[in-house]
DNA sequence: TTAATTGCAAACACTTTGCACGCTA
DNA sequence: TAGCGTGCAAAGTGTTTGCAATTAA
């Protein structure tokens, strides 16, 4: 396992301190397979037995966003953020609506548009958002998302 | 004007009691150039003397998302939802960085993506939502959004 | 040593809920 | 009149902040 001894070197590049608490939140979200909001990262970290309070989450993820080595996410009817390593590989996301689970995908259909869309708006494009939603295999085997089921 | 007269009997046709709150708030919406938030409603409507309460705002926004007449919708890095008139045209939103403004795009580029997505992930997909970040014109116009100013 | 980081408690902003009263169908 | 809709106050969530103590560089 060369996963844990990376992340040390990232902070200082960012020029951020090295502190304990960040790079556990670091080492956590780089290891998320999914993102993750706030208040798991602080229950996943004390059950660990790491001691940390909930305002210092907040506050390092914070400072990670500005640096940009994570990620923030708003999810539509979810009213929390959720936090995602920065891989910088451009992704988008497939929302099961049954499980919620997120599922991530790396083909990205909107290079071309967004140069239309310059041309057509005189916007400066800086970037975009794409989120699919759905029903995943497992949801629909259990019948999960079959149409209405019922009003 | 036949502005105000519509909403109605989309009420009834959606199995809702004809309150004035309801076609208010409906109307409001559908004149709306943009999303709004549920304080906004609040404050605007109490500006037209219209004497409401926020819960019943918020009450009646879930009840009309309910029967589908409007759309929530989360904005990454804004920790309150936007309300929308359901027009059942399929949409996109530029949304400015600057100035925080929302523009409507309604051409989609993803009608193809889905099917392509269906096929490689097992997912029913049901929909998608897609904003677009960028400077607007007068944004740009005033220097906003410049590349990185300074750190 | 010095400034940045943290814990704690308290404050905040947005949203939801319980209950009694009021109004629509 | 029966039951849904509303106002009010209070409680819930998720997030932020002030301040004193702690820690990294």
């Amino acid at each position: 396992m060369e996963k844990d001894k990376i992340d040390e070197n990232i902070l200082k590049e960012s020029g951020l301190k090295n502190t304990k608490h960040r790079t556990t939140i670091l080492e956590f979200l780089r290891d998320a397979s999914q993102p993750v909001s706030a208040e798991q990262i602080y229950c996943d970290l004390k059950e660990k037995n790491v001691s940390i309070n909930i305002s210092t989450v907040y506050r390092t993820l914070e400072t990670l966003i500005d640096k940009e080595l994570i990620l923030k996410h708003s999810v539509t009817n979810e009213n929390k953020a959720l936090f995602e390593y920065n891989n910088r590989v451009h992704k988008h996301y497939l929302v099961c609506m049954g499980c919620k689970k997120i599922t991530s995908i790396e083909n990205c259909p909107l290079h071309d548009y967004e140069k239309v869309l310059e041309n057509n708006t005189g916007f400066r494009i800086t970037g975009h958002k794409l989120d699919v939603y759905g029903y995943c295999p497992e949801c629909q085997r259990k019948g999960i998302g079959k149409q209405n089921i019922e009003d």
